[in-house]
DNA sequence: CGTCTATTTGAATGTACTCAAAAGCGGTGG
DNA sequence: CCACCGCTTTTGAGTACATTCAAATAGACG
């Protein structure tokens, strides 16, 4: 038999899930075992539009992004996962079903896969795992809420705005691009609105 | 001590969990025991922004709708509760700080209500639930997901045919206006919308 | 019946898109 | 190390989708 000791590449996601539950040492080895390392290069595919998601993808390092696209080829990002973020395509995971998502890599990256197969048997044998990913989940349902709400109800600036918010460390890591394909702009439009009104504090040059 | 045996009113309730987990006959009594029955009138508020939300709500009978408001007064409906839904401020709820979500009924309704510090006792004493919540949380997230991404891509015509298509039953019953606030537009541009263009197949007028 | 709210309609306006073309930037191979 | 290629960013002109404001009409409810 192997033993599955937690290593290095486990300790994010150990310190997420010690914060909403407690494993016993059998319990933490018992749940390693379901869980495999996997390294990606930028652009790799982690899944493509039409196929069924087989692993929730938890991001050691490096930074994965979810995204449909329209028939006219926009993407639309639904989500970025840096370090530490769980990403996938919950509707074909839950369904089994062929999914609308594409997910792939914007750098080289490090992630712990667990496959659909795998999950259900440690809400099996390990029942405290409902309570863990309940948790997750509902703190991701009110993230996603919120963004809808704001999809509708704000300008494409105020979009930018929080999107900064939600992602500081990514500001200045993706291109602009992607930041327009998560806010719902073309490209065309957030070069313009960044470079007009630069958002001077008038304040700091008000001489008398 | 009382018994606390299911009534007609918890019929849906009890089915829709049914769905997910099995309860024993003692399981189920303790969970109904937890609940209370609540009848509003249409226009009732049951949650005001800036309120801590302490109850899930679960529709029986009637309509509930969740809304946020912006500065200029603007409505964005987050969701509407038809009978059969569960609705509440899910941030609140996790958090327990006062939540920008209102809740009131578009018409007299019947509900289910389970206080949060009653569904921490349903999660400690009956670990299913766990399993039901989680359920349910991660086929929300996907619903929200979904809208999330159809509020940045989709035109206001098309986001009214997802709406049609997400709440069949409301379409006769509720205003205009509601709608209007569902998709993200305002009252007057729904109307214009819905009656240039009236969707006529012109197929079938076709004479040679 | 009267009042209040929802709906309709129109004209002017604004936010964001489309298309096009130029400039910038990064990586790769010779 | 430079030249080239492909992709991103910038900029402009014209357009489209949706809003604002205003006013008239229709409907709902006590």
């Amino acid at each position: 038999m192997f033993t599955y000791l937690p290593t290095m590449n486990h300790n994010l996601l150990l310190e997420s899930i010690s914060k909403h539950i407690q494993l016993e040492d059998n319990e933490q080895q018992h749940f390693l075992s379901y869980v495999q390392v996997k390294k990606v290069k930028k652009k790799e595919y982690l899944l493509m539009e039409g196929e069924v998601n087989h692993y929730a993808m938890f991001v050691n390092s490096g930074c994965l992004r979810s995204y449909t696209m329209d028939k006219n080829g926009f993407h639309y990002i639904q989500q970025f996962a840096p370090e530490g973020w769980w990403i996938g395509d919950m509707y074909s995971l839950i369904t089994k079903e062929p999914g609308k998502l594409c997910i792939d890599a914007l750098f080289d990256s490090e992630l712990l896969l667990i496959s659909r197969v795998n999950l259900d048997r440690v809400y099996k044998e390990i029942p405290k795992f409902n309570f863990y990913f309940r948790v997750l989940a509902e703190k991701s349902l009110v993230s996603f809420q919120t963004r809808a709400m704001e999809n509708l109800s704000l300008h494409a600036k105020e979009r930018y705005e929080k999107f900064c918010f939600r992602y500081p460390t990514l500001i200045d890591k993706i291109s602009q691009k992607q930041v327009a394909a998560y806010i719902g702009v073309t490209p065309e439009f957030l070069s313009k609105m960044l470079h007009k009104d630069p958002k001077v504090n008038s304040d700091f040059f008000d001489v008398d």
